[in-house]
RNA sequence: UGGGGUAUGGCCAAGCGGUAAGGCACCAGUUUUUGGUACUGGCAUUCGGGGGUUCGAAUCCCUCUACCCCAUCCA
């Protein structure tokens, strides 16, 4: 709905503006033999996401035409996907399989239109029949059954007298058809399996080039949105709807690009074997790009819609960076959720000159972020720190805590160090330090300068809390198998210590651990016993990446090389042609190439030529522009004549118009076929030259734009275009291009 | 006898003949009791390459190149 609409939204639009669609409808047609993932929820994101933008509906449809593959429980994880991105559904789930008996209706009027038959080959020779890519196929003899015999048999087939595999329904289309999907292409199959719905009622099941088409139709579909890989399919779809003669309106098949995401993998198949081969958990591992993965994780479904509307909707296959995505989450939760402290790896620290305890109020919301709420935090001697919060042999820009550095303990005090203990092999076992009375956090007086404050939890009253660390599943962009799997991406810290409020308290489901990133409760394994917290992402952190900086090596450019190909030989009497044009007519060489190369092309070209002799002029209005319409339509199709572009040529010639205008000229002969002058005219398009008009125009734009002028007289010569667009645009285009160029560069000297 | 698509910074992505939006990432600075957030500034003389048309081309024409999809009784 924003000013710059992706190019389905766009289609939309202009369908509505031009009353081609009433009410927009679409669908979420998934096949329940498998778990939704993020791509399914772009798609989601863009069928109801349109609907809804356009005061339509949306569908959701399980398109179960294969019983061998699908399943209820799919169906489940495919409901509970789309209500947990907030959307709805028109009406009931649809399937497929409510249609059936239409979809099956429609079959018999194919065969009774002779544009169906049944096909009686083996499997293996129906392919080798069907040729191959560079090769035509051949239609199998059966194609030559009469419509009697072919409804009998389908009748028959239907009725389950036959084997799987017996006999099949074909539409009869083409076999030399340059696109395979279009060499006579499968409709029904016989199937003597029970289907999860239907039950064992069909012996017979329509193929999805078959029933997709016929579904959208009966559900009254106006734009059915689907990925690339189906571009082949809608000249299938487009041949069923009108071979059937269906009465308007029908639907129309629009492709977008799938998503991926690097680090992953996004395909049914690679999916099902990292869950059936046990690399991950289940279908929700929250390691998985399956909504149910992200959903254990802890991302919000609002984070997931940012996401998919910030990728963006086209139709180039691309790779989007994980970090956008981890964007998208920590952006939405940051506003949402409380902080608090948890500690991964402690390390005891003991505070020798406090006595006592005290509990410090503390807010679960960072001063940026305006909302209430606050816990009590226990305070005492003996607390615990993050182990690498501490340092001995620090680097230079280390700011946590060292035997000469203080650091704050966030929300209490300043603490020192002032020894450090070790075990036998010298690991750090425990620090002692002193603190600051009067540096309590809120009421510091002491003076003391520090450069961080670090998490810290009270080591009697923490509650000891499993974590689990996700990281990417992959450790390669592109992975290929389960040689690519990460041997970190899950690492579980079965002690980690929390503030007690965030388990008595239980202010949220979603936290920030301080300094450390976003946690989520695991929604199943967590009880009050024995809680778990899933990491959802990390924060940004710079000191982690400097780090980390020196190992990754910065890639050099590597520009490529471009191979220039052979340009195929042209023949002889196209060599004769470009001879003559550029020696005789004294073309350039590269629209005399364009010419000869092109038989209709140089036909027309001539013809013009014999009736006026400018073959310059000619031969450019007729190489770039005649030729892109001669790329849609044949030349009989041409709404102008050969006579029309030479006088509109000879408009040219003689200044009456520019070339610019010319385009505009043409563009609307090409539309209406209105002779050249005739345009002119009726549009009062003659061109501008008089120096003192086009002046003072400039004058005023001159005047309008004063920024744009200092930006050009300081240097920026590009705004030179800028201005005579401005001019031409003033004068609605009629301004004379080159006396405008020169006079505004005159003037802005 | 092949056909259908797609190429704009490290990653997405607008742009549709008037002179390269935006987001992510990255870099620098300000604020900060999160090395977070927020804020400010920087980051494509150039749009896959080469030609052509035009006063002017990422946009139109020609050509070359690279990548993706199609030969399941899958969807």
């Amino acid at each position: 709905m924003s000013e710059r609409k992706d190019f389905l939204r766009t289609i939309v639009e202009a369908d509505l503006k031009s009353g081609k669609v009433k009410e927009v409808v679409t669908r979420f047609p998934p096949e329940p033999n498998g778990f939704p993932h993020i791509g399914h929820a772009k798609s989601i994101a863009i069928n109801f996401g349109i609907a809804r933008d356009y005061n339509g509906h949306c569908n959701l449809r399980m398109d179960d035409t294969n019983p061998t593959k699908e399943d209820t429980k799919y169906v489940q994880a495919l409901k509970d996907a789309v209500e947990w991105l907030g959307f709805e559904w028109e009406g009931n789930v649809r399937y497929t399989s409510d249609y059936f008996s239409q979809i099956h209706d429609y079959a018999v009027q194919l065969i009774k239109m002779g544009k169906a038959y049944v096909d009686s080959l083996p499997e293996d020779e129906i392919r080798e029949y069907r040729g191959t890519v560079k090769e035509a196929g051949k239609r199998s003899k059966y194609a030559e059954r009469t419509i009697e015999e072919n409804l009998d048999l389908f009748e028959r087939m239907k009725k389950g007298e036959f084997k799987d595999g017996e006999h099949i329904l074909r539409a009869k289309i083409d076999m030399s058809a340059a696109n395979m999907k279009l060499r006579d292409p499968l409709l029904y199959r016989i199937r003597h399996v029970e289907h999860f719905r239907a039950g064992n009622e069909w012996a017979v099941y329509p193929m999805y080039d078959f029933a997709h088409c016929l579904s959208d139709y009966i559900e009254g579909v106006s734009h059915s949105i689907c990925t690339l890989e189906f571009e082949n399919n809608r000249d299938i779809y487009n041949w069923v709807l009108e071979t059937l003669e269906l009465t308007p309106p029908r639907p129309y098949q629009y492709e977008f690009a799938r998503l991926g995401i690097n680090y992953t993998v996004m395909s049914k198949r690679k999916l099902l074997e990292l869950v059936d081969g046990g690399q991950v958990n289940g279908w929700d591992d929250p390691r998985l790009p399956t909504i149910a993965g992200y959903k254990r994780r802890g991302y919000t479904p609002e984070s997931i819609l940012a996401f998919c509307a910030s990728v963006g909707i086209a139709k180039a296959n691309s790779m989007v960076d994980v970090s956008q995505l981890e964007f998208c989450i920590r952006d939405d939760l940051n506003p949402k959720v409380p902080r608090v402290m948890c500690v991964l790896d402690p390390l005891k620290v003991t505070i020798v000159n406090y006595e006592g305890s005290e509990e410090i109020d503390s807010s679960y919301y960072p001063h940026d972020i305006p909302k209430e709420g606050s816990r009590k935090l226990p305070f005492s001697k003996n607390i615990c720190i993050e182990r690498d919060d501490f340092m001995e042999n620090p680097p230079k820009d280390y700011f946590r805590l060292t035997p000469e550095q203080s650091v704050r303990l966030k929300g209490a005090y300043i603490i020192t160090c002032k020894e450090v203990i070790k075990d036998a092999s010298g690991n750090v076992v425990e620090i002692k330090v002193e603190y600051s009375k009067e540096s309590k956090s809120g009421a510091d007086t002491s003076g003391i300068k520090v450069k961080s404050a670090i998490h810290w939890v009270d080591e009697n009253s923490a509650k000891e809390v499993e974590v689990r660390l996700y990281d990417r599943l992959y450790s390669v962009e592109a992975p290929e198998g389960i040689e690519d799997l990460n041997p970190d991406s899950l690492k579980v810290i079965k002690t980690a210590l929390i503030e007690p409020a965030v388990i008595d308290e239980k202010p949220d489901v979603r936290f920030q651990f301080e300094r450390q990133g976003y946690f989520y409760g695991d929604p199943v394994d967590y009880t009050d016993e024995k809680p778990v917290f899933n990491k959802i992402v990390g924060l940004k952190g710079s000191w982690d990446k400097k780090s980390k900086k020196t190992e990754t090596r910065p890639k050099e450019r590597v520009k490529k090389e471009q191979v220039d190909g052979e340009v195929v030989a042209m023949s002889q009497e196209q060599e004769a042609l470009f001879a003559k044009y550029t020696e005789e007519l004294q073309l350039n060489s590269e629209v005399s190439n364009t010419l000869a190369r092109d038989a209709q092309l140089s036909a027309f070209y001539e013809e013009a030529l014999s009736l006026l002799n400018s073959p310059v002029s000619l031969a450019n209005i007729v190489t770039n522009e005649v030729a892109r319409e001669l790329k849609q339509v044949a030349v009989e199709a041409l709404k102008f004549s050969v006579k029309d572009i030479t006088e509109l040529v000879k408009l040219i010639d003689d200044k009456t118009i520019s070339n610019k205008i010319a385009k505009q000229v043409f563009e609307e002969m090409v539309k209406s076929g209105t002779n050249p002058k005739q345009i002119v005219k009726d549009k009062g398009l003659v061109q501008i030259s008089d120096p003192a008009i086009i002046g003072t125009i400039i004058d005023e734009v001159i005047a309008k734009n004063p920024d744009n002028v200092e930006k050009f007289k300081a240097g920026n010569s590009k705004l030179l275009g800028f201005f005579v667009g401005q001019v031409l645009k003033a004068t609605g285009g009629k301004a004379n291009p080159q006396v405008v160029n020169q006079l505004v560069t005159q003037k802005l000297k």
